[in-house]
Formats: C-alpha cells, structure tokens, sequence
DNA sequence: TGCGCCATGTAAATTGTTACATGATTTA
DNA sequence: TAAATCATGTAACAATTTACATGGCGCA
C-alpha cells in the first residue's frame, strides 16, 4: 500500500518511464524500500486508473517505446495528504543475516568469524556505493534532490552502523566464546 | 521461507509453546524479522510434518492447554546447514518515513520538523525499550543468550544511528531549506 | 556469439496481513 | 467491568516474488 507513495513521490520530482522507476528502485530505494518490476508496472498502471498519474507514450525508433509518466494535481495531493497525515510505523525489517546471527549459539568460533567477515565485506562494498551515489547528488544542488541526499545519508549511516556492530560481535565472541 | 529458521533457531535454544514464540517474536525478533502469530502457528504445524520439530501436549486446568515445541535432530541439521551454507542477501526493509524523507523537497521547513521529532520520540522510546532487554539477557549469563544480546545489540545501534540521522536532517534542512 | 541494456507487460506461486473464532483468568 | 494475558487456530484478502514472454542494439 505505501508502494504507491513511493512511486508518487519519485514521479512527482521529474515526469520519468517505468523503467526509469525501477532503476531508480534499485539504485536509490534499495535502503529503505523493495520492490520488482513487475510490482512496479502493475502499480503504475492502478495510479493511472485512479487518476494519480497520467502518461505519454514516446515512440523510439532503434529503441522500444517507452510511457514517461507524470504525477496528476490529484495525484500531488494525495501524496501530500498521505505524508502529512497518514501516521508510520517503525520500518519491517528483514534480514536473513540477523536471524543466523539469534543462532550463533549453536556455532563455532571460527564459523561465526567466517560469516561475519562476508558480511562485514558486503556492507563494505555497499557503503562505498552509497557514497559514490550521495556525493552525486550533493554535486547538483538542485532544489530537488533534497530527499535523496538524505535518504542516500541514511544509507551510508545504516551500513557504518552494520559494520561496525558485526566488528563488535567478533570482539565480543573473543572475549565471550561460545560452547 | 527463512521464517522457518527462526522458528528453529528459537526452539533449538528450548522448548516452548507457539504462543511463547509469538511473544519471543515481539519482544526480540522484530529488530530483524516480522511476523504474526497467524503465519508462525501456520509455520509450526509445516515444520512438524515435516518433523524438524514435535510437539507435547500439556493439558492445563485454569489455563488453555498448550504445546511444548521441541527440535528434533533433524531440525538442527537442517538449521545448521541453512546457517553455514546458505548465502544471505541483504535486509529487506519496508520504512514508510523514509518514503516520507524521499519526498521532503514538496514540504515546509515546520512540517518536515514535525514529522521529524514524531519520530525521534518513536524511536527513543523503542531505543530505551531495547537497552533494557539487554541488560536483561546480559545478567543471565547462560551460554544460550549470545544470540539475545548481539542482536538486542544490533536494535540498540540501529535506533541510536536513526535517531542521530533524524538530528542530522533537521540541522541538513536549517542551512539548506527546501523550497 | 553471448551478455547487458533498453523497455514493457502477465501469470503463477508464495508470503504476509487482517479478520474471524473461542473463552477462561487475572489485573486495574 | 473493561482490558490484558493466556492459548490456539482458520479464512479471506493483499502484497510480493519468480517465472514466463518478447526483441532489437551495442559491446567484448
């Protein structure tokens, strides 16, 4: 249900494709929302039929037609509406690695090392992206991007966060082994 | 799919009632997984047919009777194994405010401010919530609870890494206000 | 010649949420 | 006397993921 506030809000900074969304999913959203293609498609079209947004279709000819939407006056309102009065609850988070992470009781040392280490490497390689991605949108300082220089500020805090809490853990486990 | 090992990773610990898995679930796991008592009873009853775990019934007076979950040796193989051999991705988060956050470009300093602080004391009082759980778990020196303490470790770090991102935003948009 | 990018969609399967259902005991 | 706790379950609905489906262009 707040896919579509997602959506709205994306669309509503510049008119942009489908395909574009979906990228913007992968490269922007990834710290804090999840969504696929076909997701992101099928919401598209339900906006459209509720009036929230309306699109144009651009014909290309050594490349696919493509359909750039643009968010409708309903459609800013709605989205609006829903931030100011639409009360969040705290993120649902799922994360495979914490769940093993509950079980490292039933480990050995050298086994928790080993999991942490991937882990501690793949928050590495993330955090440097994420960086990458905020300094770019620090670079333009349109008025516009607001939103995605912090949002890109909170996925380098979470991954900082996650690295240093799995450094912890290899302290702790050292001081505190378990059976 | 990975709820299933939660669920045996809980129960590998000791033996308990689905109802206390729920409540395990609520007071420990939400930092990392979300569920409810619904899917997890629903969950219990697959992984006993497929006998990873089995049940007694415990047959109370004043109380409703219950079942005490235990895990069976194949349930601990199949735990095990999932741990060390199969490779997690990265979390899944759902968070409505970041959604909210994308989009502070179309808001007002006040507002944004407001939305802000709702947040901040959210999260201060889950923060104090999480610090008292793990001092709880950190008294019981069992060797059962390394897993209860680093991941009430992790809720601490991440509610303190959010609340300090939300006291960055609102210093970010004094000196750049939005439109 | 195979892979990735561009570009959009639908169908099937799985997961997850909310609502329905019951009911005694304890606590405020 | 109303709400919370204990205790378990199913049904209906909504959301999400994975697979199916197509196809040209550019690059290595």
């Amino acid at each position: 249900m707040s896919l579509r506030y997602a959506l709205l809000g994306i669309i509503s900074k510049k008119p942009v494709s489908g395909y574009e969304v979906v990228s913007i999913f992968k490269e922007q959203v990834v710290y804090f929302w999840n969504s696929t293609h076909s997701q992101i498609y099928t919401e598209l079209h339900k906006l459209e039929k509720e009036e929230l947004l309306e699109h144009e279709l651009i014909i290309q000819n050594s490349l696919p037609n493509k359909k750039i939407y643009t968010i409708t006056e309903l459609g800013k309102k709605e989205l609006i509406n829903w931030i100011l009065n639409h009360s969040v609850k705290p993120a649902k988070i799922k994360d495979e690695f914490l769940i093993k992470a509950a079980a490292f009781d039933i480990l050995t040392i050298d086994e928790i090392i080993t999991l942490l280490d991937e882990v501690i490497a793949r928050e590495e390689r993330i955090l440097s992206m994420t960086k990458e991605w905020k300094e770019h949108f620090t670079k333009e300082t349109s008025k516009q991007n607001l939103g995605a220089i912090i949002t890109s500020e909170y996925g380098i805090r979470y991954a900082e966060m996650y690295v240093n809490w799995c450094k912890w853990v290899k302290e702790f486990i050292s001081s505190n082994p378990p059976v």
